[in-house]
DNA sequence: AGCACGCCGACT
DNA sequence: GTCGGCGTGCTC
């Protein structure tokens, strides 16, 4: 008896499957992963076939219009990874498969035949080895990856390696290709939707094994993936910063436990959910101890009056005196927010031979010739190129006072990325003497940090050992967003589950963005799957009013 | 999301 | 009378 229903998941933020009736010419080709035409709510649509049936409980379907190609684009283990990331994504399956296609392919075009994409069998699902690389520097990491990568090539199995920008991605390029020696590869760059879709088709059809990307390169269609690799793995670009926000560590792990390949996680600080694994013996912790990192050393500001608008208290004004006076370059650290410029005039004023210079996100190219060198994080374009002598964070109690359960761990990826970009002594302006988790940072004693860090987010269940939900609801409006959130909550409230908690609504970290105000409800459970399904019973009934926007964003 | 349907107030 | 804004339900 042959299958003629087909369970189809098309972009919208609704919950499918949906069948459809495949008419008996379409047979042979609707099969699992394939692109299909069908009408949905009265408008056509490009699906995807996620299962087959005999017969379905429906009475009047509609018909399977089209398959659009003469391949599925998606493979069986790639169906159910992404089936599991949207649900704890908070979004839709055909939403989640909507985005890990190229934007060519989520039109109706028909493309034709592509060579060689037959499927390798099914590989016995389960998650490979899992590693974490704490490499201080940037280099000695290629040491474990390179046999690694030749390894899993080796096999006939495919490498995905993933970048948090352009800039890390462009130094690793070369050092990858190196690894491949000579396995075809794909950079999955920004460009035009056929170019995106030509070098999906090569990794599709198997003519390249590597491919190498940002963020969204989780889903580089690889045949039989071997090997996941992700750079700088506490980067914050891998956060989808849109609807659906997954991580792609979250994702990249999935993707390993059903495809069964292996994953390395490699980071100069890393994430609290990467040292969690360690911790818990899901992943082995690789150290590697490169040539010492600089110094940390405090300046103490507490019973110490700056004036206002001014950043460089006299201990710090002699440190950069000496620096000069010996030719040697120094780096000092201010948040983006605050500018570049206040610091760049005050340093003028010190030392007016000085050649002091500014650098931020704007920034294109960075002058030859500056003794000091006033710089946001956009400096971090430059890691591994170069290294200042001395460099100093003007403030780095501020990154301690964000609103936000990951702000130590900022801080720390701060002080870790700053000892890369200098020689000799980094130099901390505090007036938080006392604070714990800045001594452990220079210390040099991360176990203590990341102890203290675990026990602290383990007391409040939050990620890893909890998930949050955060339902941000924005309008124009300041009070119909702060109504609404609170009519959801108290909608949340009626009839919550056992072990499931909703927060008051309050305002979102960011409460207003580009016009719009934002307020949030919080919802959180140890385990991700009551809140999330809860939420989504929820949203079942609850309409958000007229120029209200609503989005779902699990740990944020 | 995007559509149809149905309910109300406003208006030539 | 009927046009249109918005709340509600639904999509196989």
């Amino acid at each position: 008896m042959s299958k003629h229903i087909a369970h189809i998941v098309v972009g919208v933020p609704v919950d499918g499957p949906f069948d459809y009736l495949i008419p008996d010419e379409l047979v042979s080709k609707a099969v699992i992963g394939a692109r299909v035409h069908v009408l949905f709510g009265g408008l056509k649509r490009v699906g995807i076939v996620v299962g087959l049936a005999g017969h379905s409980s429906f009475q009047k379907l509609n018909r399977v219009l089209a398959v659009l190609d003469g391949q599925p684009v998606f493979t069986p283990a790639f169906l159910k990874f992404t089936q599991e990331l949207a649900f704890r994504s908070g979004c839709s399956w055909g939403e989640m498969l909507e985005i890990a296609l190229p934007s060519y392919l989520r039109t109706p075009k028909t493309i034709g035949e592509y060579a060689g994409s037959e499927d390798s069998g099914q590989r016995t699902a389960g998650p490979g080895k899992i590693s974490l690389i704490f490499d201080k520097g940037l280099v000695k990491r290629w040491d474990v990856l390179t046999p690694r990568i030749r390894a899993t090539l080796a096999a006939g199995r495919s490498v995905v390696c993933l970048a948090p920008d352009g800039n890390v991605l462009m130094d690793i390029l070369p050092r990858l290709k190196e690894a491949a020696a000579g396995a075809p590869g794909v950079a999955l760059m920004p460009g035009t939707d056929k170019q995106e879709f030509e070098r999906w088709l090569k990794l599709r059809s198997g003519e390249a094994r590597v491919a190498a990307g940002f963020i969204s390169a989780v889903f580089a269609p690889v045949q039989d993936p071997g090997l996941m690799i992700v750079i700088d793995e506490e980067a914050p670009a891998y956060k989808h910063d849109q609807s659906p926000f997954y991580h792609v560590r979250e994702a990249v792990l999935l993707r390993a436990q059903y495809e069964g390949c292996d994953v390395v996680f490699v980071s100069n600080a890393p994430s609290i959910e990467a040292w969690y694994l360690a911790k818990e013996k899901k992943a082995e912790l690789v150290v590697l101890e490169e040539e010492a990192l600089p110094a940390v050393k405090f300046i103490d500001l507490t019973n110490f009056k700056m004036k206002k608008e001014t950043w460089i208290s006299p201990a710090l004004r002699n440190h950069l005196e000496a620096a000069l006076k010996d030719q040697r370059k120094a780096l000092l650290y201010i948040q983006a927010a605050k500018g570049t410029m206040g610091v760049v005039e005050e340093v003028r004023k010190y030392f007016p031979a000085a050649r002091v210079c500014g650098y931020d996100k704007a920034s294109t190219t960075l002058a030859e010739g500056w003794d000091v060198l006033v710089a946001t994080q956009a400096v971090f374009r430059h890691q591994g190129k170069w290294r200042a002598d001395i460099a100093a964070v003007l403030g780095i109690d501020f990154e301690f006072h964000k609103n936000d359960h990951g702000a130590a761990h900022g801080a720390y990826a701060l002080v870790q990325h700053l000892r890369q970009m200098t020689k000799g002594v980094l130099f901390l302006q505090t007036r938080q003497m006392d604070n714990t988790h800045l001594h452990a940072l220079a210390d040099q004693d991360h176990r203590t940090f990341y102890e203290g860090e675990l026990k602290q987010r383990a007391e409040m269940d939050f990620p890893p050992y909890g998930a949050l939900i955060a339902i941000v609801l924005r309008s124009a409006d300041p009070e119909l967003a702060c109504a609404e959130a609170k009519r959801l909550y108290d909608i949340l409230v009626a009839g919550c589950p056992e072990g499931v908690v909703i927060h008051e609504p309050q305002q979102d970290r960011a409460p207003l963005v580009r016009g719009k105000f934002r307020h949030c409800v919080m919802v959180q459970s140890k385990d991700i799957q009551p809140a999330m399904s809860w939420v989504k019973a929820v949203f079942k009934t609850f309409r958000g009013k007229k120029d209200l926007i609503t989005t779902v964003n699990v740990n944020p």
